[in-house]
DNA sequence: AAAAAAAGTTAGTCTTATCTAAAAAATTAT
DNA sequence: ATAATTTTTTAGATAAGACTAACTTTTTTT
């Protein structure tokens, strides 16, 4: 069907358009890619092309919807390989993201229905993001970073990005962990510092450490 | 480490290797991997460079024993590929093949040694042909088939060649099965035809029927 | 052994996906 | 609003792998 340069595209303009809603930027993409901006330039032109997204030279890329079920379809086949193999193969999690990146684009509709099947459909990911079905269809919300929460949201700790042993100390320290519930009391406008409330307690954290924490609402 | 497709010339020459023992001939290679010679000779020349076969220009190709390292690699991956998707997600025969070719080539050693684990490390694909090791060692012989058996002797059915619904269900009919013991108690030279006792039952099958089984001695 | 046929190689072209360098557009700063 | 900076695009180049067409070597036929 796409080439897994195609796919890999789709998949990163698929995660940067849930972050920055207004057309993705080539640079965005480049960085997401780990490419040159003129590659990119390129590729959506050739993405454009197929109908699988809405380019407008200087100003952004978006998804079409062609291009948003072709992404799901990646992101679907990506993260049932993660469960596979986290939970059959009991690898670390650490370990998974590389391979299920090259497992993802295996050609079979028909293997990625049967793995489900096998796993006895799992609706999430062991990163804690939901799987999306057959027809692209998501049962619920990705996770969202806490700095993207407003004051008065509030959420479950799903997952963390930054993973050294600081900032796990940090979390230790607050009796922050995977599943706490956090509640946004306050956020400031100019550094985007928050007041949270976790299990009772209020704490006061910085910007840099609510975007390292995801949230499922 | 090496490229799909340069896996996919080692693995050909593997398998010609086995049957044309004088160096595989540019055509052979060509008529394997469905291409053109020309393609063929440019991919040999860059493997030589590559020490993975030798190569000797209007003479043939054969390979190296780092070459062979590598062929025995691929073919330890999609065998075991094979095993897993008919015998964990319940694939038909004729399914298989298509997906384990694309499986062969997913890089990492980890994710074959663990899946050869949870497979509790067979030594036979579906096929009846053995699984290299991880030092590409080969329990014993490849099949053979049960046209080329003679009187007396006998064997275990390890895999068929056809896999029509036609076939499958002659088979079924007189429960011969994946596992049965066969033993040859009569072949006539005139048409190859046979009997055959499975399972203490006697039956005459005709050489095409022969010509589709796979036993192991 | 010479002629004919088959097999194999070389040279040049194409596609996909990448890159660098230079130019153009958009954004930010003064 | 003009200048400076950043972002994005264009043009041209490169590498992998495949192709066609022409040429060379080997093998087969007579």
């Amino acid at each position: 069907m796409y080439s897994k340069s195609e796919e890999n595209y789709l998949k990163a303009i698929y995660h940067l358009e849930a972050i920055a809603k207004h057309g993705v930027s080539t640079n965005a993409i480049a960085g997401e890619m780990e490419t040159k901006p003129s590659s990119v330039t390129d590729m959506v032109k050739k993405l454009a092309d197929k109908q699988l997204v809405n380019y407008v030279k200087y100003k952004g890329t978006t998804l079409t919807e062609k291009g948003k079920k072709a992404a799901l379809g990646v992101v679907r086949k990506h993260r049932i390989w993660e469960v596979f193999l986290l939970e059959t193969l009991d690898f670390q999690w650490d370990e998974v993201h590389d391979i299920a990146e090259q497992l993802e684009h295996i050609k079979s509709q028909e293997l990625i229905n049967r793995l489900d099947k096998f796993l006895d459909y799992p609706d999430y990911d062991p990163h804690g993001d939901p799987i999306p079905d057959k027809n692209g269809n998501i049962k619920s919300a990705e996770k969202k970073l806490l700095a993207e929460l407003k004051k008065g949201n509030q959420g479950q700790l799903v997952g963390v990005r930054e993973t050294s042993p600081d900032f796990l100390q940090f979390l230790d320290k607050r009796s922050i962990a995977i599943g706490s519930k956090i509640k946004v009391l306050g956020k400031e406008f100019f550094d985007g510092s928050m007041v949270i409330q976790v299990q009772g307690e209020q704490f006061f954290i910085s910007k840099k450490i609510a975007e390292n924490l995801y949230i499922h609402i």
